[in-house]
RNA sequence: GGCCCAUUCGUCUAGUGGCCUAGGACACCGCCCUCUCACGGCGGCGGCACGGGUUCGAAUCCCGUAUGGGCCUCCA
């Protein structure tokens, strides 16, 4: 039999990252059997669902390369399967209306069919898994307790349960459940923070299923964009920082997309810094050595002009500052390789 | 309070009774490299939560305690 997961989130904006290592887990799951992956939108409460939430979780998954193979499938589309799946629960005996009118197990009294008609998140649940097919279910240690719940009201309509797989959540750096308050806690903080996509794909793949709560590990997410950036090629990079391909050199020293950003706009929108007296030395030394040259010099070329330069006892920290109007930035023969002739004769002179 | 789950360096883990005076990665510290911040190279610090069993032998099995987490909604 072939092997369907699916994924459940509820529209409620940009995945947290606990969510997305639910999805990348189920995405690893299925890939591992050749299998299916459902995306399914929890959205049988509309007090919860946010404007825009459901394009935000497309958006997310698409940015970590998690693909789903059916869906998405909204439970707010398929009431008559709740309503057939409450019809069989009462006719069984195990569910019964209380006075208000909802759908209620019987004993334990967990409300399976509000009184407006609408299912609550455990008869959809339990029920879609059952309609769609399901033969695993992955998903968070937060819904453990449901458990045997579930399984009593799958049994209620006649059925069993699939297969249950839990994993353990992700915590913030405090070992407390993670919240907005943390920061860095959705996909979307991260996308903004630079981290590269591949970087957050690599960091959930490593936390792989795991068996009990683990807490964000921001140094190693940020080691993961530092090694994602020097797998890229100078074409993905560029696009990746909004760069041209001209500016990657500069690129290629910054740990995070958002760096790399900072290092091209020093390249291309220097500020202006005041240089001490005695940098018209060495600047001039430059000019003699630059002016001669080709109008691009590449990454080797620079080097060697650079060597040159302090060969002849230039300060490169003053050259640092006429070209790029910061004490700190990229390697320099990067800077001089990126700017073209002119422009670096303009800035030093 | 009740129920459930978990517990190996700061963090993520390897480890399923002898190969473990517990291995790795990241972090941290030091040194080297160096035009800055980084990257990189080399080295270092650092852990089986605790107490009882079982066993010739326990990180590994059992029991208890502690700690952490989850849930106890007509939220998912």
């Amino acid at each position: 039999m072939p092997v369907r997961v699916r994924f459940a989130p509820s529209p409620t904006g940009s995945l947290h990252l606990g969510n997305a290592l639910t999805a990348v887990a189920n995405r690893r799951f299925a890939d591992r059997e050749v299998g299916i992956v459902v995306l399914r939108i929890d959205d049988t409460d509309p007090s919860r669902t946010v404007e825009g939430g459901e394009q935000a979780i497309l958006g997310d998954l698409a940015w970590l390369g998690v693909a789903f193979d059916e869906g998405p499938v909204r439970q707010s589309e398929r009431g008559s399967i709740y309503a057939d799946a409450a019809e069989r629960a009462l006719a069984s005996g195990a569910a019964e209306n209380d006075s208000e009118g909802a759908v209620r197990l019987t004993r334990e009294g967990t409300t399976l069919v509000r009184a407006d008609g609408t299912a609550t998140y455990h008869l959809a649940s339990v029920a879609d898994d059952l309609e769609l097919g399901i033969t695993h279910v992955i998903r968070g240690n937060d819904h453990r307790p449901n458990l045997e719940l579930h399984q009593r009201i799958a049994r209620a309509l006649g059925r069993e349960l699939p297969e249950v797989i839990h994993h353990g959540l992700v915590l913030g750096e405090d070992g407390k459940k993670l919240s907005k308050r943390h920061g860095h806690s959705s996909i979307a903080e991260l996308r903004d923070e630079g981290l590269p996509a591949e970087a957050v794909r690599a960091y959930l793949d490593e936390l792989d299923l795991p068996q009990h709560d683990v807490q964000l590990d921001l140094a190693r997410l940020r080691r993961l964009a530092i090694d994602a950036i020097a797998g890229m090629s100078d074409e993905e990079l560029a696009a990746a920082a909004g760069a041209s391909v001209e500016a990657v050199p500069v690129l290629r020293g910054a740990r995070s997309l958002v760096e790399a950003r900072e290092y091209a706009l020093l390249v291309l929108q220097p500020e202006s810094a005041k240089l001490p007296d005695e940098a018209r030395p060495t600047l001039d030394r430059f000019i003699e050595l630059r002016a001669p040259m080709p109008e691009r010099l590449s990454l080797d070329e620079s080097r060697a002009l650079v060597r040159e330069l302090k060969a002849v006892g230039g300060d490169l920290r003053v050259l640092r500052l006429a070209l790029t109007g910061a004490a700190k930035g990229p390697e320099l023969a990067a800077v001089v390789a990126a700017l073209s002739r002119d422009e670096a004769l303009e800035r030093t002179a």
